[in-house]
DNA sequence: CCTTAATATGAAAATAAATTGCAACTTATA
DNA sequence: TATAAGTTGCAATTTATTTTCATATTAAGG
């Protein structure tokens, strides 16, 4: 990870009020370097080998922080998982409805001014959904 | 609900094999007549004083069999509750940040053609956050 | 209409995901 | 270093969804 993407971290969980710890780093750097937009689960698991004291309801409770504190985004499922971002500008994704996995797409989503219907809206994501090349293969 | 509807969706639980019930009717017709997005739990609420016989339990496999015979579709959400949407044409929702309402926008997405990047898509639907108008009053 | 095989149902138990209480521990600041 | 504020892990809890199983209903045929 960049320096200045980990400096810009530790700035941001300071300035929530938020301590940093071995923990949150850990987290924050997982997501920071998945393409796949893991769960809290799915982090878990990357990290308890690598990380001495990590336990799955404090990379709930980190998720739940680096949320208040803008670092992370949750990505929109269909699933009863709640899975993280931590490319938090607007992008829109791509949902393999068979492996499940989601990958970032190129395609920029219209901004809220050009929606435009309800109100102010403050961000846009396009999902699309369907089949992936892996998938495709061994059908 | 039109007669037409109510005569598509016999005809579409027939030809999956599955037989009409009067749970399977009421759940479709609920979804059918909300605008927003229930889960399970809400359309199991408004429908237990109405529907002598039903229960959680079939709201939650009568949503499973009428999303495998396409007759109403997942809203992808951030929460970790499923909901579901009678209008199974592509189309983009709003959704409150606040009190987690989803409503329609007349916001024609961009076809899975528009966007091709990774294969195969097949559906897309954009979604946008903000505060609904309510939420907006009373701050 | 009745019969019957296939399918659906409700209640309760089981599972899965996420949250909370609490005592022990870290972090940041003075 | 002392210390207050904040964080952690574990276990217990809550919430969402699924499964089990005995009973009931549906649709088709006679
Ligand atoms: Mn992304
Ligand atoms: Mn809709
Ligand atoms: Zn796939
Ligand atoms: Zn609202």
């Amino acid at each position: 990870m960049l320096k200045t993407k980990l400096e810009e971290f530790k700035e941001k969980i300071k300035s929530s009020g938020l301590k940093i710890t071995p923990q949150r780093v850990a987290v924050y750097k997982e997501i920071a370097q998945s393409s796949d937009h893991p769960c809290a689960e799915e982090l878990y698991e990357r990290l308890k080998d690598k990380i001495e004291g990590i336990s799955l309801t404090t990379v709930y409770r980190t998720l739940a922080s680096l949320e208040k504190a803008g670092l992370v985004k949750r990505v929109p499922t269909l699933k009863d998982k709640i899975r993280y971002d931590a490319k938090v500008e607007p992008h829109s994704h791509f949902v393999c409805v068979n492996c499940g996995k989601i990958v970032d797409l190129d395609y920029v989503p219209p901004t809220p001014e050009e929606v435009k219907e309800l109100g102010d809206s403050l961000t846009c994501t396009l999902m699309c959904y369907g089949i992936c090349k892996e998938c495709q293969v061994d059908e």
